[in-house]
DNA sequence: TAACAACCTACCAAAATAGTAGGGAATAAT
DNA sequence: ATTATTCCCTACTATTTTGGTAGGTTGTTA
């Protein structure tokens, strides 16, 4: 399951995908629209500008938007750097990989079953993008 | 991601699934051959058996034993059972659902993208069982 | 130089994870 | 009947993760 913050990331990133290209939003004024906690949204406005997703502007006339298109952001990029991993184990995690201890890569039934089940959710996260969400809702 | 005692689950699942038909299994008997801590793997076989995947028999020549077939046992059934909820979101999990706090269902962006990826990953983790973990380990 | 607004460091409470401890209850063999 | 065997049950604990909060700092604009 997701994060309750990569789900805040989320309802943050659907706001200014519907307000691309109008300027830059407060943290504030998101914070109120998507009813986020307001230092909690600050922090992860702030992860997602070091992903490179997002740029700010300081002072007034200030605030965030989208560095691309809503249509150049994938749901598997967002999750990746909020929420960590999208595969079911590490061994199988192509931007997390760590080794299983005990566990013969090669030949181990699980991990096989694992990487495909990676590859279907893969497809779908990484097609799918914030502005599909954006026009998904209605 | 999967938690640990998962893991754990699976690993004892498939050498319950190898052993299928040739009687029950003790406990310090897995323990050893898959170094899981015994009292925690007592733990989980008694999820796995209260979830009716698995049988037991108390006394000298007792253990555990698959109740049917690993054919019959599938991947979601054992991480519903163990991790819990297999979809992104609780209010698209089908065996987990909650209701989201401030998202109008209907109309949830999100919501919908979330509904497409759980369907893609049921479709791959409710088809393939413990008898295919076993077959895949070369 | 004031106001504005993002940035940074540090802290904190609650929940989840990954176990451990120790005895109780059922079963089978003697 | 008694003993050994084996699963069953309740409770506890340490560590990590999650979901925040507090308060000051830095950069920007008017």
């Amino acid at each position: 399951m997701l994060s309750k913050k990569t789900q805040y990331a989320f309802r943050a990133l659907s706001y200014l995908a519907e307000n691309y290209g109008k300027g830059p939003l407060l943290i504030s004024t998101i914070s109120v629209a998507k009813k986020i906690p307001l230092k909690f949204l600050e922090n992860i406005l702030n992860e997602l500008k070091k992903a490179d997703l997002l740029e700010s502007k300081k002072g007034k006339g200030g605030g965030y938007s989208l560095r691309v298109s809503p249509r150049n952001i994938n749901l598997a990029t967002v999750i990746r750097v909020i929420n960590g991993p999208i595969a079911l184990l590490p061994c199988v995690s192509l931007n997390f990989y760590e080794k299983c201890e005990d566990c013969n890569e090669e030949n181990c039934g699980l991990r096989k079953m694992m990487t495909i089940t990676r590859d279907a959710t893969l497809k779908i996260l990484e097609k799918k993008t914030l502005n599909d969400i954006v026009l998904a809702a209605i």
